[in-house]
DNA sequence: GTACGACTTAAACCTTGGTTTAAGTCAACA
DNA sequence: TGTTGACTTAAACCAAGGTTTAAGTCGTAC
């Protein structure tokens, strides 16, 4: 199987690599294996797995339920249900949140509104 | 004018009292009058303000540049195309920051309907 | 054989956005 | 008059999510 360094990773993902390695000593990112020289291996479950922190991360999911999810993953096929209900969740939350920025945003476009006719009474005075 | 106490604010906008100090300290909130006692007086005016504070800070501005817009309120009608030029700049942001989530919403909604697809196949195990 | 670049660690540090604490002032009510 | 309750302050504290530092280990290219 193909490995990638943490390097290659983290240029692949754009993300630093001291994150790469704070996220897995945080338990986020399990299965980490290690060469003889005890520099770390990824392989394409790691990137897979870097995949969906990403969408959670980006999402604002807290890490430490990130790393329920992943012990999860670890803990196997029985967890499943688990996670699936924690996804359906998250997928709530998330439309909620951008819903309620929705919401906020316009409140944002109504000042807009109100400064942009000013200016254009204000040019004719 | 009607003036209303921090513990009178607070509970109408559901904002810890505590927070509102820390957004007068922070310059967020400015021409907070003062009563006799040097108790906080809050005017329609900050209501106001903390309105679009509220729009704001919902929309994930940075408490820095919530100041700068406040400190452009301050300095009167001069301002008003700075500040419409960084409201319509936030509102790009939010936006983009929306179809991110929803970038990133649908490789969860693709792995949610995997462990679906799993589950119901489980099912005719 | 040595210097370089990529990696390793633990621990210290940082920023953001507040919250909590401790000590004090004041108005009003009993 | 004294004791609540709502307020005041400065300063300490906190959690999240990393980032930086310092010291060290490799493999390889010169």
């Amino acid at each position: 199987m193909k490995y990638y360094t943490i390097g290659e990773a983290a240029a692949m993902y754009n993300i630093p690599e001291s994150t790469l390695r704070f996220y897995e000593k945080k338990g986020l990112l399990p299965f980490v294996e290690r060469d003889e020289a005890g520099r770390r291996l990824f392989s394409e479950r790691q990137l897979a797995l870097l995949q969906i922190i990403t969408c959670l991360k980006n999402t604002n999911m807290p890490i430490n339920q990130i790393k329920q999810y992943m012990d999860w993953v670890v803990e196997g096929n029985s967890t499943i249900e688990k996670r699936l209900d924690m996804l359906l969740k998250h997928k709530r939350n998330v439309l909620d949140e951008i819903a309620l920025m929705q919401e906020y945003l316009k409140g944002i476009e109504e000042k807009i509104e109100r400064y942009q006719k000013q200016l254009r009474g204000g040019e004719n005075l």
